[in-house]
RNA sequence: AGGGACUUAGCUCAGCUGGUAGAGCGCCACCCUUACAAGGUGGAUGUCAUCGGUUCGAACCCGGUAGUCCCUACCA
């Protein structure tokens, strides 16, 4: 029976390296600092909210970059912050207390804010919680809420400057209404759904009785989605060059019902194919008639009150709600004979994202930011590159935004916000915008005034974000450090709302842009592309995920798909692939260490090896039931005592190392031991070395350029095929050293295979902190840091002496050798070889290099291929002999494995054809088109002399296959 | 309606400046080889949506078509 052993499990790792690296404040920010600083702004999840996906997604590759830059050597801050969402906690709130029977209206203004508070105190760090389950290094010390009150400070104090500067007014404008939660919302919290509803034609009769359309009718007829607004109509619309209606244009006609009569006037903004080309205007309650009845004076007539509910301008229809109010029009118009058709149509409308219902365009007074001023140095910002995004292409979406902006409204009828610094005077009744609390009116110095009802819309502070957080208006050291932030990164479906406020703002009040790139990942999405919501059941809860296989596979995962900004699917089984790629990298930290003993005379004493691998086995026993996870939201409250006790332990035996190795630095150590010991490392020792050396590379462009996805895959691969595939397997002789022979290649093989390691759990430490955090502290030398997150990252500097060491051409004998070894491995494989039978194995290489490199490594190569005896020579006879042809660059071997008396021959009859089939057709190819003048004459002579010498070896390849062919039938 | 994409193996997706297609998962075969069966070795699988153009050469560049999606928007 398998123990638990053998198998990474992360729920006895996590919390317990979360714990240490808060205790060691790992991830505090310094105010002021000689490193160079690097800032994120961590996008503020709603304090309701649990921790989704989405954030998962966005805050991972946060932490990753942060990660990444500190080991760099940065002085990194990642601010974190959780956002007060107005809207949405009211809401919560407001449930909870409507389950007792509290309205809120009954608790009045101050006592429900005082619940709301309650409410915060209690859940609002539950996020924060899940946040620190995938590990994330934020500088918890300095988290953030919205509603702080030096935030609110910062809020004040812009809002009364942008007043002053006559940004900001309070007007009586038409805007997106909540009826359920009776206030003005923003264009984000709409959500346009395409409705199947009916399109209404309904009789205008004329006042004047005399007067008839062409068709000789007493009446006009007019189309509308909306038929009870017509209660509200102030006129009827037609463009100016319809045929039809011409001779209409300022004639008057009759509202039905509340007996009002309107004019006829004619726009060009009139459609004159939809419906009947005549379009009713209602301007209280539509947008686009908004818009046209401004333009032509018209009257505005509000049908409706705060609640939906149709008011005293309504006449029979007060009382009623809309939907019940257009039923019951629909069937007095059928009456009164004014109903014509009804068709099916289809439009959409918006509704209120929070409660659900459907938004009315009300009028209503509301505060509003001019931006058209603003937008300009914000679009001037990305034009010049001053801000870049990445990918590029998001900054035309956010150009495009900023090119058709509106004013934007900042107020809400909330109670649950920032107050808008606004008084009322109800003497002179002017208004005063002041920064501190005011007593009397600074108009007319009456007292009897009263501060304005609403709050600002959350996106306002959220705007303020990247400066109202370092201290603003205050300058302070950690502004002046970390603005402009770095970096910020986000979804793209808030590049609008937030990012090009943020811009707006920042630029205005800081003359500098908020952040210098922006990184715009995609949303994550279900296995069928469908949005994520609770509503829809399609939602996978991060939590539940981490718990059954842990926060890093969860992040490489989220990080193996983040590409370019596109949408991803989540993928359950990629998930478990990650948890696997996970378990690999525990197991072969296992296998280093059972090597770390006197057996192989390293310089770590024998007791501390054991005590290691006691350590990490002893890992797995402990009882985790007396140790409280975090996520029961109290990170104090995890017990620790088995990792302290190991720790005190490893500190005493850790401090005896340090005095032995007389003080002497860690990199001259290491410098040191290669110096002493280059004759005694293998070819794949530099084999491993240059294959990192080229990771190291490409993770470093990769990360360079933001493609995570990239270098995951970057360190994915080199980890688990190069590392543990093929340089353990050609390691483990060595190292089990069953001679006692070879104890110097054994020890600087091990040398190698260790320092290696370490560079891919640093590698991988960004993507993957907690396993790679716990591995570390089994290998550490003198000299290392106390966390692996010190560490620095690896480059070809930081990483030079091991590197140095890296040599091509023996990478190339190695790459060489694999090709032979896969080669037997294919014949093997194809004819079913028992895996238990060793062969005889004839090398026949065309050249010297081959003879020369090919003898050198007869041992290694009998060790991965099962083979019992290797020659270097042609066999005396091929009779009943697989031949593989191997080319490597300008060499190539044939690789022949006698199958006498082992299987019957017709697998390899098969083998033989299929290869040859699949070489014929590359050679057709490449015949045709080196046959092809044009071809010789215009690609160059690179690609031209690549081609023949590919085509000249497949020409020899398949005279050794077909040979093979006519040996076997 | 306007804007932005996408279409590559059974599934999820890579493929960076055009040189002749890759990964993971799944599948098939053989293996519990003393780090790992959450593993090892080998294998199969693609008219790169479609049509046309540019080019010696196109998954990649340009244009048309079809299908899918996202965002913005008041179509009465």
């Amino acid at each position: 029976m398998k123990t638990l052993k053998d198998r990474y499990q992360p729920e006895k790792v996590e919390s317990n390296i979360y714990k240490k690296w808060i205790d060691a404040d790992c991830f505090k920010a310094e105010e002021k600092s000689k490193k160079p600083p690097f800032s994120i702004i961590l996008p503020p999840p709603n304090v309701t909210g649990f921790l989704h996906l989405g954030h998962a997604l966005d805050q991972s590759i946060q932490d990753i970059f942060v990660r990444w830059k500190r080991m760099q050597g940065y002085n990194v801050l990642w601010l974190p912050a959780t956002d007060h969402a107005g809207i949405a906690t009211q809401a919560v709130v407001e449930k909870e207390l409507n389950k007792k029977g509290i309205t809120k209206q009954s608790l009045g203004k101050e006592n429900f804010l005082k619940e709301v508070w309650k409410w915060k105190e209690q859940y609002g760090h539950r996020i924060i919680d899940q946040m620190k389950s995938l590990g994330h290094s934020c500088d918890w010390g300095r988290l953030k809420f919205t509603l702080d009150q030096d935030v609110s400070r910062a809020v004040k104090k812009v809002f009364v400057k942008l007043y002053d500067k006559g940004l900001i007014y309070k007007g009586l404008r038409l805007v997106n209404w909540s009826t359920k939660l009776e206030s003005a919302v923003s264009d984000l919290e709409v959500e346009h759904k395409n409705v199947s509803s009916f399109l209404w034609y309904i009789k205008y009769n004329f006042v004047d009785e005399k007067l008839t359309t062409n068709d000789n009718k007493n009446y006009l007829v007019v189309a509308t989605t909306r038929p009870e607004t017509l209660l509200g109509d102030t006129a009827v619309a037609v463009h100016p060059k319809d045929e039809r209606y011409k001779n209409l244009i300022g004639k008057k006609i009759k509202v039905p019902f509340v007996n009002r009569q309107i004019i006829i006037i004619s726009d060009p903004g009139v459609d004159k194919d939809f419906g009947t080309g005549a379009v009713k205007l209602t301007p209280a309650h539509d947008f686009n008639d908004y818009e046209m009845a401004k333009k032509h004076n018209l009257e505005f007539i509000n049908i409706l009150n705060q609640n939906g509910i149709l008011n005293k301008n309504a006449g029979p229809y007060e009382g009623l709600n809309v939907l019940k109010a257009r039923a019951k029009l629909l069937e007095d118009l059928k009456e009164k004979n004014l109903f014509i058709k009804e068709e099916p149509h289809k439009h959409s409308v918006g509704h209120c994202s929070r409660s659900g219902c459907v938004i009315e365009p009300f009028l209503s007074k509301q505060w509003f930011l001019k931006t058209k001023e603003l937008s300009v140095q914000a679009r001037r910002a990305v034009e010049t590159e001053t801000t870049k995004f990445e990918p590029e292409s998001w900054s035309k979406t956010y150009l495009h935004w900023l090119e058709i902006i509106q004013d934007w409204c900042i107020s809400r009828q909330l109670w649950w916000g920032h107050q808008i610094p606004a008084w009322n005077c109800m003497d002179c009744l002017k208004v005063t915008v002041s920064e501190g609390d005011l007593k009397n009116c600074q108009h007319c110095k009456s007292l009897n005034i009263q501060a304005d009802p609403d709050v600002l819309d959350t996106w306002f502070s959220s705007a303020l974000w990247p400066f109202s957080t370092l201290g603003w208006p205050e300058e302070t050291e950690l502004q002046k450090t970390f603005y402009p932030t770095s970096l910020l990164i986000t979804g793209h479906d808030i590049i609008f709302f937030w990012v090009a406020r943020m811009m707006m703002m920042g630029l205005e009040f800081k003359k500098d842009v908020p952040f210098r790139t922006v990184f715009v990942h995609g949303l994550v999405r279900d296995s069928k592309g469908i949005k994520m919501s609770k509503s829809l059941g399609n939602s996978i809860d991060p939590v539940e995920l981490i718990k059954k296989s842990g926060a890093d596979a969860l992040r490489f995962t989220l990080a193996s798909q983040v590409m370019a900004g596109k949408d991803l699917k989540f993928s359950q089984e990629r998930f478990e692939g990650y948890r696997n790629f996970m378990n690999k990298i525990w197991n072969a930290a296992r296998f280093l260490i059972s090597f770390e003993s006197d057996k192989l005379n390293l310089k770590e004493t024998s007791s501390l090896a054991s005590l290691r691998a006691e350590r990490l086995e002893d890992s797995f026993k402990f009882n985790l039931s007396d140790s409280k996870r975090y996520d029961s939201g109290d990170l104090d409250a995890v017990s620790f005592v088995n990792s302290n006790l190991s720790d005190s332990k490893e500190a005493s035996e850790r401090s005896a190392r340090r005095d032995a190795s007389e003080a002497v630095s860690f990199e001259s150590d290491k410098l040191e031991f290669i110096k002493e010991n280059k004759n005694y490392f293998s070819s794949r020792d530099i084999w491993l070395i240059c294959k990192l050396k080229n990771t190291i590379k490409e993770v470093d462009k990769a990360l360079e350029n933001y493609h995570i996805a990239e270098a995951a895959a970057s360190v994915y691969n080199f980890s688990w095929h190069y590392f543990c595939d093929w340089y353990l397997e050609m390691s483990k002789n060595t190292f089990y050293n069953k001679d006692g022979k070879n104890l110097k290649e054994a020890r600087a093989s091990y040398f190698v295979a260790k320092y290696v390691f370490k560079n891919i759990l640093k590698l991988m430490h960004p993507f993957t902190p907690f396993i790679t955090e716990e591995l570390f502290s089994y290998f550490k030398d003198t000299g290392d840091k106390d966390f692996i997150m010190f560490e620095s990252f690896p480059s070809l500097k930081s990483e030079k002496h091991l590197l140095s060491l890296c040599d091509e051409s023996l990478e190339e004998e190695i790459d060489f050798m694999q090709m032979v070894v896969t080669a037997v491995r294919n014949i093997r494989g194809e004819n079913r070889v028992k895996a238990s039978e060793k062969i005889m194995l004839y090398l026949s290489p065309k050249d010297d290099y081959g003879q020369k490199v090919l003898s050198k490594y007869v041992d290694l190569i009998c060790n991965l291929a099962g083979v019992k005896e290797c020659f270097v020579k042609a066999p005396e006879s091929l009779e009943k002999s697989a031949v593989t042809p191997v080319s490597f660059k300008n060499t190539s071997v044939n690789v022949i494995v006698p199958l006498k008396g082992l299987v019957d021959f017709s697998e390899e009859l098969k083998r033989l054809t299929k290869q040859i089939d699949k070489i014929n057709l590359e050679i057709k190819s490449l015949s045709l088109r080196l046959k092809d003048e044009n071809f010789v004459k215009n690609a160059p002579s690179k690609v031209v002399e690549e081609s023949k010498k590919s085509l000249k070896s497949m020409n020899e390849q398949i005279k050794v296959l077909k040979e093979g062919v006519e040996r076997f039938s």
